[in-house]
RNA sequence: GCCGAUGUAGCUCAGUGGUAGAGCACUUCCUUGGUAAGGAAGAGGUCAUGGGUUCAAAUCCCAUCAUUGGCUCCA
């Protein structure tokens, strides 16, 4: 009996019955053939070898699909816990799922200390199995049969993963003398795997729970060529140039010391001007957007975040409170309660709102030692913050007004790759993680969905990650070195105004609550600023550079040309410096360029004499002579956002 | 907070029990030069901190602090 196989080109392939994903690719080519990991069949991922019974629709999938590459690594995985096996008898094995760049296995290896210098036998070993291209076998398992398997193999993790499965979806898939409880897909055999890395281990609890023993997670990659081996490598090594820890030595953008503390970064000059420049943009932007200035204090008794939730919420999150004349003072975590505070000073019509309080607040939290991390987590931080007071009618234009806000300025930033997070409450969690105030959350969260799903911007939605007074959207973007996290938020706050007893009188000339929006664009000046080190790798844009232009004179004949020149320039803004030392000029340019300086100024003899500037860009582009004007205005062209 | 690694000059790093090193940077001197490193000399270190072992510790052991790879957390 024949049946029909759909390809994604629309063609449509008359096949027996029973004939495998991996038979249909040797119709097309042997090349094809060679490369298939795995089939996607009717939208589902699976091996590559099972039969196909009925009609359906087929992808063959290689290293080129993402979920290729993913059973790829998951197969490598099995391959790493084989090789773990044979020379370490004994170990329990956890999880090995693959990951974005390569695969993982979590081990228990009892009492053996496992480390980097463990890294080339395992290597070896891998290299050694691979070559023997065992075939996975997939074999569906009764739950008494599995475990009975892993009792006999006496390994905890995996009886405990057996436990929560159900009898008749229970695998197993076997290459050479290794079996392992696993749902699958794999490749064909372990001889598609050509290329192996060990790359690291790290501490994980078992199933993600401190609770838990922790295991060793044994990193690693793999790929189908040497050659992508060797450039993954590379990538990394490039990764590490740009990383903003490095670069911002480098540059001298920011430092720590011991001596203030950890998490504690101190900004150098050339950091503190970036800061400048941001905030004079931030402002720029913000006013034209409808905010207005607030300033508030760094501090504030505990009775205001007893009233705030914060300290119930978040004390563990807050530097331990400071004692004098008999009060708690607290060093603030947020800026929103004395926002709030400003708010409820004065007297509110619904003609004033909506109300855009906007400050560059700095803030105090203990984060948790582990969890700091150069200046991406910080204790000390500086937010690019500001409260909306507005009423419900009001909200879904104001809302959309800050997410066009972080639009506007990702343009400026060139950021294009980001996701929308749409981070909603728990309900189990209510009056625990979350304010008990059931009905708000679902009243905020279906205004924001309705506010994302109109403007058209792509998002994702996640339980559990909302802020305890209200959902929230954060903006998940990559720096240019991979790394994920959070740059901006955007909040509602449907809890705060009753607890500071916020009001608003509507046209009714009653008392009404306002809603909020808290939002941080440009999140905070550390990560912004590491993030922007990152992605720029520190060549930064002359309107944000930190030192413009570099002048460089050819000796000290031509100084006082420098100097006069350099005034020119600082009369238009332009922020220049005389490279004053004995050095030759390749040297001065080697050092501008190391420096990342955007533009040299080479003055000697000739421009001396004629009044003009030799202009060299960053990366060496020379653009010739010019006179100091036509400079000044092309520099001010450039720094025009 | 947890598991692991690391901590030597301003920076990058070498030094595995026996007199603290290199390159760059810095200071001084010579050189006054044309698009990515001119030359010489000098200064600079309680080897993270505190204990311990040893005739002798940067080196071995313990603790603490910091950084870091992850985990957990993340307003």
């Amino acid at each position: 009996m024949n049946i029909r196989i759909t390809l994604p080109d629309g063609a449509v392939k008359e096949v027996p019955q029973g004939i495998s994903a991996l038979d249909i690719a040797r119709m097309i080519s042997e090349g094809l053939a060679r490369n298939v990991l795995a089939a996607r069949v009717n939208g589902k991922v699976q091996d590559a070898a099972l039969p196909l019974n009925e009609d359906a629709e087929l992808q063959l999938l290689t290293w080129n699909d993402t979920d290729g590459k993913k059973t790829f690594w998951h197969s490598s995985a099995h391959l790493l816990a084989e090789a773990l096996e044979a020379l370490y008898p004994g170990i329990k094995l956890g999880i090995g799922p693959p990951i974005d760049n390569g695969f993982y296995y979590d081990i228990d290896f009892g009492d053996y200390k496992f480390s980097s210098e463990d890294f080339a036998k395992v290597e070896a070993k891998m290299t050694e199995l691979a070559k023997q291209e065992n075939t996975f076998l997939r074999s569906e398992v009764a739950k008494a049969d599995a475990i009975a398997y892993f009792t006999e193999k006496n390994d905890p993790y995996k009886l405990e993963l057996i436990q929560d499965l159900a009898d008749g979806e229970i695998t197993f898939y076997q290459q050479g003398n290794f079996t392992d409880l696993c749902r699958g897909p794999h490749i064909p055999n372990t001889g598609f795997i050509k290329a192996i890395k060990i790359l690291n281990t790290a501490g994980a609890y078992w199933r993600g729970s401190e609770k838990n023993k922790q295991l060793t997670r044994v990193y690693a990659i793999t790929f189908p060529k040497r050659a992508e081996l060797d450039e993954h490598l590379q990538m990394l090594e490039e990764a590490r140039k740009r990383d903003h820890r490095k670069l911002g030595k480098d540059l001298e953008i920011f430092t720590f010391d011991d001596d203030v503390g950890p998490g504690l970064p101190l900004w150098l000059p050339n950091g503190a001007q970036m800061i400048e420049t941001l905030e004079t943009f931030a402002k720029k932007t913000e006013k034209e957007a409808g905010y207005q200035r607030v300033k508030s204090p760094h501090i504030a008794k505990e009775s205001m975040y007893l009233k705030s939730g914060h300290l119930p919420y978040y004390a563990e999150s807050m530097f331990p409170p400071m004692e004098l004349d008999g009060e708690r003072y607290y060093l603030k975590a947020m800026n929103c309660p004395h926002h709030h505070k400003i708010f409820a000073a004065q007297q509110h019509s619904y003609k004033d709102l909506p109300l855009r309080y906007a400050e560059y607040g700095t803030c105090y939290r203990y984060e948790q030692s582990g969890e700091l991390f150069g200046l991406m987590r910080v204790r000390s931080l500086t937010m690019n913050d500001a409260h909306i007071y507005c009423t419900e009618a009001q909200f879904e234009q104001e809302f959309m007004a800050v997410n066009a806000l972080y639009l506007k300025y990702f343009k400026v930033f060139g950021i294009e790759k980001y996701v929308m997070r749409f981070s909603k409450h728990d309900p189990a969690k209510l009056g625990q993680k979350y304010m008990n105030m059931p009905e708000k959350w679902q009243k905020t969260e279906e205004m924001v969905r309705k506010v994302l799903v109109s403007s058209g911007i792509p998002f994702v939605e996640v339980e559990d990650e909302a802020a305890f007074y209200g959902p929230k959207i954060d903006i998940q973007i990559w720096s240019a070195i991979g790394r994920e996290f959070t740059l901006a938020t955007n909040q509602v706050d449907f809890a705060q105004a009753e607890r500071f007893d916020l009001y608003f009188t509507n046209e009714k000339s009653e008392k009404e609550r306002p809603l909020i929006i808290h939002r941080a664009p440009l999140s905070t000046h550390e990560r912004f600023i590491g993030f922007l080190l990152e992605h720029y790798a520190g060549n930064f844009p002359v309107w944000l550079a930190p030192r413009q232009v570099v002048v460089l004179p050819i000796s000290d004949k031509y100084m006082d040309y420098a100097q006069s020149l350099c005034g020119f320039l600082k009369k238009y803004d332009i922020r220049a410096f005389v490279d004053e030392r004995a050095e030759k000029a390749g040297k001065k340019i080697r050092d501008a360029e190391v420096a990342k300086i955007p533009y040299m100024l080479i003055v000697g003899e000739k421009e001396a004499g004629s009044g003009e500037v030799s202009v060299r860009k960053h990366g060496g582009t020379d653009l010739g002579s010019m006179n100091q004007l036509a400079f000044a205005e092309l520099i001010q062209a450039e720094t025009e956002i």
